[in-house]
This record gives C-alpha cells, structure tokens and sequence, in this order.
DNA sequence: TAGCTACCCACAAACGTTTGTGGGTAGCTG
DNA sequence: CAGCTACCCACAAACGTTTGTGGGTAGCTA
C-alpha cells in the first residue's frame, strides 16, 4: 500500500479508502488506484485488516464428520454462498465429539472468524462453549442439529414432514406394520422423525407399537441388529423406516441375507439420500435432505446477523421442505 | 497481554516470551503468567501473532472434491497431524476447476497460511499460480495428483504397484483378455496405474491391445458406456481393472442389466475401495490407498519444510504402498 | 463577498502481538 | 576484585491495515 501511495503522490488513507469503495474518494481517484493495483499486482493482507478491525472474513463451520453426502454438499452450499459474499471457509470436524467440538469453536474464535456454523456432536448435550461466541458479538448459526430448549438461529430441515412422507409412502403401498429405526432421541432431528413416522401411522389410524420402534445409533451394524430383532417377533413387520440410511443398508443387508424380498415381503425407506440408496439392489427409497440449500440458508442468516451486529437477539428458524425419493425398495407393494 | 502485565507488574515482553516458552524467561516468572493467564481467561489474538510474525498457524487445502471416501479420509489424516502439531486446517475444494484452484491458493495466501497441501484438479495443466506460494517461501506440498515434470515435495501412492497388484489378480484368477478403464493421462495416478496394467499383463506374457484400453473421465457413466464398447468386441473380455471405483461401479451395473455374470464370465477390479465397494453385489475388489497415512504424510513434510525455511529446495517424495481388498467381483474364477 | 455545502484528502493513532537490542544483576573464575 | 557467563527483563519498533478528526478547495447561494 504505502508502494501504491508513493508512486500516486497521495496517502495511504486514501488508498484503503479507494480500495474499499469509501465514498469520500473521488471516481478518478479509484480508478487510478484501482488500476496501480493491478499493474503492481498488490496483494491486500487480510490478517492486518482483520486485526485493525477486529474481524476477518472467514467462516468457521463445525460439522460432526464429512463423509457421506450430506455434510460435503452442506459444505458446498456454505461455500458457494460464502464465497459469493466475499468469505472464506474454514471447516472443522468434530468426531461426534463433544471435547473436540469445543477445541473447535476455540480455535475458530482464535482465528478471529466473522461467524460460526455449527451442527452439533452426537453427544453434545450442553452448550456453554457457545457462550463465548455470543459474548463476543460473533454471529451463531446451528444447522440440521441445533441445541434443545435453547434461543438460537438455526437452519433445520422439516424432519417431521420427511418422516411423515416416507411412512405415509410405506403405509399407501399396502403396509400395516411399519417398524422404525430411530436415533438417539436427544437430538432434534431423530425426534423429529420419530414423531413424523407416529404421526403418519395415526394419520392411517394405525397405533402405534413401543416394541417396532428401535433405539441405535444408527450405524449399519445398528440397523442389521435392529432388523434381526424384528424378524424374530411373533407379528413380522411389513414395512421399515429408518431416519438413516446407514441403518436401513443393514436393515436391507439382513434381509437379503435370510432370503426375505424386498420389496414384496418388507418394505424399505431410508433418511438422507445417501449416494448409495441409488446403488443398492433394490435401490432405496430415501428422503433427501436438500443438503446444498441448508448451507446456503445458513449463510444468508449469518450474513443477515452479521449486517445488524448490535440488533436485540431475535431467534430465527429457517425450515427447509424435504424431499421424498421413491425407489424400487418400496415399490408395487400391491400387485 | 496488558493486563497480564499491569497485574505482574513485569513487561508486556516478558508476558509474550513467557508465553511461548521463551529461554530467557526464568521457570518462576513462566509459572506465573500462565497462573494468571488462566484465571484471567487470557486468549490469545492468532491474528496479531500472524500479522507480526508474518505467518499464521492455519494450513490451506486444495482438493478437487469431499465427496465419497477418499479426500474426507485424506483430510482427517491431515486434520489429526496438524492439530498435533498446533496448527488448524483450512480446506477448499477447486471443484476440478483450474480457475478455482487458483482463486483457492489466492485465498489461503490471503489468510497468510503457514503452509499449502495440494491435489490439483482434473484440468490443471500449468502450475504457475503456485510460483507465489514459493515465491514467499511458504512449504507447499503435493498430494496424491501432483505436477507432472516439476520440482515439487510431494506424497503419493504407489500407483504403479497397486494397478500391478490388481490385475496380477485378475490373472491369477484364469482371465486373459483384460480390458482397462484408464482416466486421463496426463494426470500422474492415472499415468501409472495403466503402465501398472500393462506391466502385469508384461509378466504373464500377454501383449497389451490399445482396443482394451477405455480413455475417460472414470464417472460411472463413463464406465458403463466403455463397458458396452468392450461387450461388443469380436473378442470379449474376460476381466476389467478400472483405475477409479465409479467407473467399475458404471460397468457393473452395465453387466448386470445384460445378465452377464460376474464374475464367472467378466471379473472385475477397481480402484480407490470407495465405502460402495462393499455394497454392491458382488462386492467389489478394489485397491485401498492409505487415505489417512497419506494426509499424515503430507503434514509430516510440511513440517519438516516449515523447520528449514531457507534451506536450499530438494525435492522431496513419500511414496505410499497400496493394499488390494480382494472381494467376490473377481473371486473363484477358476472352479 | 461572506457563508454554506459537498467533496476530497492527510495525519496519526490505533489493533495485539513479536523480537532485536541493550541494560542490569547474580554467581563464578582466576 | 576485575572480568566473564548466564540469566533475567524492559524499551520500542515493527507487522499492514482502518478510521476519527480535521483541514483544504471549489462551487453555489444570499
């Protein structure tokens, strides 16, 4: 900068201030700034920027893990939008991991982030290490798993309505004994698409049944278990949801392995629109998540956030409208 | 730092070399400070250390892409090496986008990254935009899809080997006309792993015929319609070894649309272990390619870079050894 | 012409660290 | 006791921006 100010005959204030657009400066002004610039190719040191302000342009994202689909193209979307609006991301792993979600949110504030994305561990069950964030005025948005009972803005799918389709989906094709794979109810999500799968078997005046309703984590191994339980009541099922599709793969896995067919026999649906439900055989009816559309959602609540810093906190819920794909795993039920 | 000091009653230097371990602090005054530090809930500003020193502890990322096994692996080996090491990651995705990879080392150069790790796009054929990143001598390492024909620190599998690995194999397992899906050449993986193929082909006497070879971007739809190409052959082949995983996955959906069995009548092997490999029916042979060890290993070079700053420039290479995951699709091919 | 507005610009102080330089003290050696 | 080493510490200048304050000039109005 102080090159660009010598070789103009002017002042490093008016550089910064032609470089950022300041209205004080006039048209030619810029332009000539402008154009030294580029022929001196002058690289802006965002960290000294950042400092003076207090505030860089980077975005922190805490995401449980990023394999799979669903946390890459929420990724996707948060960069896209980010980048349009001028911000860098940097992106952190928890592990599912309540102590390393917390380094996380650390080592972002560290890096003097402009805001923070989070979706939370499977085991965060408290949230003080979000304080810090608030405290600092640092704009905090949660995504698809967000904090219970807590004032936050947050971007969530419609879990419930994704539920409520897959099973009413099931239910339509002729099933009447639908078990569920559900997750850990702590979490909003799982819950969510418990009561969604309750409400759809009320919905067909159906009651509901403790005993088809099974608690995992919904790894493969969770839902293979789960599945060799159902097997093994007195009343078979007809029909399986699970609110993953991990789970249902297992589900899907037992069942071709004891010859029971799919979709004749029991059906199939899934949660997430995981690649492989379209590789399966059947291939897997799935609710999709609308993945690229939450970090976009995101961004724009942060970016919101961020333009009135000092604005009284008003909690904001942005609900995104799933997505039921229909495959083969529960199809033609009725002949 | 201010306050420390005032509270001390010492010098804001002494708080700082306090800090970070300085020798000319005395192990008393050490204690001290870090007491106070910690009950005063000091943090740190990276930003202003970054600003002075010139360098921040932030790593930058380049890949092409998060989605499927291997980059998010490859990440988390990055992710645990660095954070050992106290530094966090950075990741951006080019999107197999030259112009995006550009703009992505712009970004980190911006953000005064301490180090670079690469995996160029698809597309990447001139490597100037990381003339800068040398240029201020900052540690840029290669990974996995390096520049052909330059100097540069790199690590990488051993691609050759696993390629020999896979279709040595397949030929053990009685096929003799194998065909191979090679991706782009002038792409380094894709390079060795064809000359692996016609290396192992070499060893059991058999002359390669550019009619086997399939040239394509190695989506699954490339795979399927090569597939469909070599199905039509006056002599069909017995085998296929695909240098990427989607590509075998595209020839075996293909050979099962036409009830060709495999794989009795085709066998097939790829390349990567993608997490599908296992899904599909017959599972898939594939080869693994060490993902975590080698984002381990790429930090581990960085590190050593980032010690001798102004060390004369030696190329350095880390070569990984591949492990072939035999599985059912080219299994017992001999009764 | 005095006074006002609208622009345009420079000075200099921040932002929170790190670090080269140099000064001081204690203990030891010869 | 002089001289040396080994520690210990403070001063102050950086790092590259942003921004509040205030000064200057031109053009217009009354």
């Amino acid at each position: 900068m102080a090159d660009l100010a010598r070789e103009l005959g002017v002042s490093m204030t008016t550089i910064s201030r032609a470089l950022s657009d300041h209205h004080s400066i006039g048209a030619a002004t810029k332009q000539r700034v402008l154009k030294l610039a580029k022929k001196l190719n002058y690289q802006p040191n965002h960290l000294a920027a950042a400092l003076r302000r207090g505030q860089s342009r980077l975005l922190g994202v805490v995401v449980p893990y990023i394999e799979g689909k669903f946390f890459p193209s929420v990724i996707q979307g948060i960069e896209q939008a980010a980048s349009k609006a001028g911000f860098s991301v940097i992106v952190c792993q928890s592990h599912e991991n309540v102590e390393l979600e917390r380094r996380n949110v650390e080592t972002l504030l560290n890096a003097q982030v402009a805001g923070v994305l989070v979706s939370l561990a499977r085991n965060t069950q408290e949230f003080h290490h979000f304080d810090k964030v608030r405290s600092r005025g640092i704009p905090l948005v949660f995504f698809d798993r967000i904090p219970a009972g807590e004032q936050v803005n947050s971007v969530v799918l419609n879990d419930h309505e994704g539920a409520l389709q897959a099973t009413r989906h099931l239910l339509e094709q002729g099933c009447r004994r639908v078990a569920h794979l559900a997750g850990p109810q702590h979490i909003n999500i799982y819950r969510h698409r418990r009561q969604g799968y309750l409400d759809a078997l009320a919905a067909f005046g159906i009651a509901p049944d403790e005993a088809l309703i099974d608690y995992s984590d919904m790894t493969t191994e969770d839902g293979a278990a789960a599945m060799r339980r159902l097997l093994a009541l007195p009343n078979p099922v007809d029909g399986v949801f699970a609110a993953g599709d991990s789970a249902i793969l297992g589900a899907m896995q037992l069942l071709k392995s004891k010859g029971i067919s799919i979709p004749r026999d029991i059906a199939l649906a899934g949660f997430s629109n995981e690649g492989f439900t379209a590789i399966t055989e059947p291939r897997l009816t799935s609710v999709d998540q609308r993945c690229e559309e939450m970090g976009e959602a995101a961004v724009r609540l942060f970016l919101e956030l961020a333009a009135a810093p000092h604005a009284p906190f008003a909690q904001r819920q942005v609900v995104l409208q799933p997505e039921l794909f229909v495959r083969e795993s529960s199809l033609q039920r009725q002949p």
